[in-house]
DNA sequence: AAACATTTAATTGTCAGACATTTATACTTT
DNA sequence: AAAGTATAAATGTCTGACAATTAAATGTTT
């Protein structure tokens, strides 16, 4: 184990936090490494093992650590999870969406310019698997019975697809989590059988340009998906500068489609 | 204040951070709104205070909520900074970079597609004060008194500046993240002083060509500078093969197989 | 009456010690 | 040898107390 330096001000349980933090990522600390046990650390730290324990909290809540109960127990470097780093991009992009004024034209077209820059690569790289998988949601989205969250999801996982087909781990991080932290928005679109059936058709253009390795009509096809999306938010807005002044404005929902 | 439903399985700590996230999330606590006492809500949960309090502390590793102390005190939920969400992207970035196997290759396309990406809207949109703020950067970089640690500094905020060049928040914020969250990466590249002058030669290429509006020849200076970083990175390896066995041995470790 | 000082109340931060729960290991019994 | 049992080590939770901080109420002086 190493040594932490000792501690001054600012709350006790943030300054251990941040120690054990910087040792996990400067990588003094190792993967899977066991820390010391709470009692050892507040000895080590000269604290409580309340304030221990609320440091170790909060590396948890960042998925830097992971604390096993029992005899063998103890506070462990956490080997994060493709799943656990992209909840937490979600989260982020989510907040700095939801609380920095972030227009929704804005959040289209910073999901739409990275789409496109990936489309670029997966039209030389996409794999058959990948064609195989973007197929099979639009059989999905196809099929006239699924709900709109369904569809949405389904909406989702297309796009993600798109980004794993860069073969670009990284990127299709980056793009998977860029569409799942939007879906929040989509989903205030109205989605009426006709908007399903154009969204759709252009998600198959977009396959086909993909089958065809051809980057150009991929790219072509997915700015009429960016332009219909923005045609369909501005339609959902002007009809009710007109109508009743809506109450909420957060959960539209209207009744039944 | 809403009701919270109460809490079953898993760990109690979890559950109720879980329960308030999801409150957060989902808009039924809004901004600045200020939370129940740690009092109140263990006796809302049926806890005792000291798991409300080890909930609390995970929300707050995640910027959902601040605590305040005095007598007007107490959690609120938290507005949260672009330099928290930023600083909190950027390590998911390097959690995800540095434990699930990204190579270098992957990362710096990555990062390089991104780029491109956005100059194509940086060309038509770029203000004047980003221009200036670019060649500031690069009056930095050429000032050849600068440490190596400065230099990456600057080079961060180069590349950060054409994200805001985008006039698009969301995509300067993923942007800056990208750069920030590499620059340990690109820290391992030895800059010697010949590398330097030719990345500031391709930088002054770019922020030309911004200044031209001229996307094309932006572009394909962001690959010459792509190349020549994937150059130096090949370069750092290749001689090591036949060279004394590395120190430390942090990135390669193909050692078994 | 206004400015300043003091007390008070509410709230989070920390501490200490206890008990509950979980889990691996060592031991005992069959 | 296998199965069950005790044991020990660790985290999870509870309880109650005190310290520190802050805003507001209260009191005091000019």
């Amino acid at each position: 184990m190493i040594e932490f330096s000792s501690i001054r001000k600012e709350g006790l349980s943030v300054q251990i936090a941040n120690a054990i933090r910087t040792a996990i990522i400067d990588g003094h600390l190792v993967v899977e490494e066991r820390l010391p046990s709470e009692a050892e650390l507040s000895e080590r730290f000269e604290v409580s093992r309340s304030t221990v324990r609320e440091a170790l909290k909060r590396l948890a809540a960042q998925n830097l650590i992971r604390s096993e109960r029992g005899s063998s127990g103890g506070a462990f470097v956490n080997r994060i999870t493709h799943d656990e780093a992209q909840e937490s991009l979600v989260t982020t992009l989510r907040l700095m969406i939801g609380m920095n004024n972030i227009a929704f034209e804005e959040a289209i077209e910073s999901r739409f310019t990275l789409e496109s820059a990936c489309l670029g690569l997966a039209a030389n790289r996409r794999s058959d698997d990948d064609l195989a998988d973007l197929r099979a949601e639009l059989q999905h989205q196809r099929s006239g019975s699924i709900s709109d969250e369904d569809f949405c999801a389904s909406d989702v996982a297309f796009h993600s697809i798109i980004g794993r087909s860069t073969g670009n781990p990284l990127l299709a991080f980056q793009m998977a989590g860029a569409v799942e932290a939007m879906q929040p928005l989509m989903n205030m679109l109205v989605y009426r059988l006709r908007d399903r059936q154009r969204i759709t058709d252009l998600h198959a253009a977009i396959a086909d340009a993909l089958e065809a390795k051809d980057a150009d009509a991929a790219w072509q096809h997915l700015e009429a998906l960016a332009s219909y999306t923005r045609e369909l938010a501005d339609q959902r807005r002007a009809p009710r500068l007109n109508g009743p002044k809506v109450g909420n404005g957060a959960a539209p929902e209207p009744a039944s489609v």
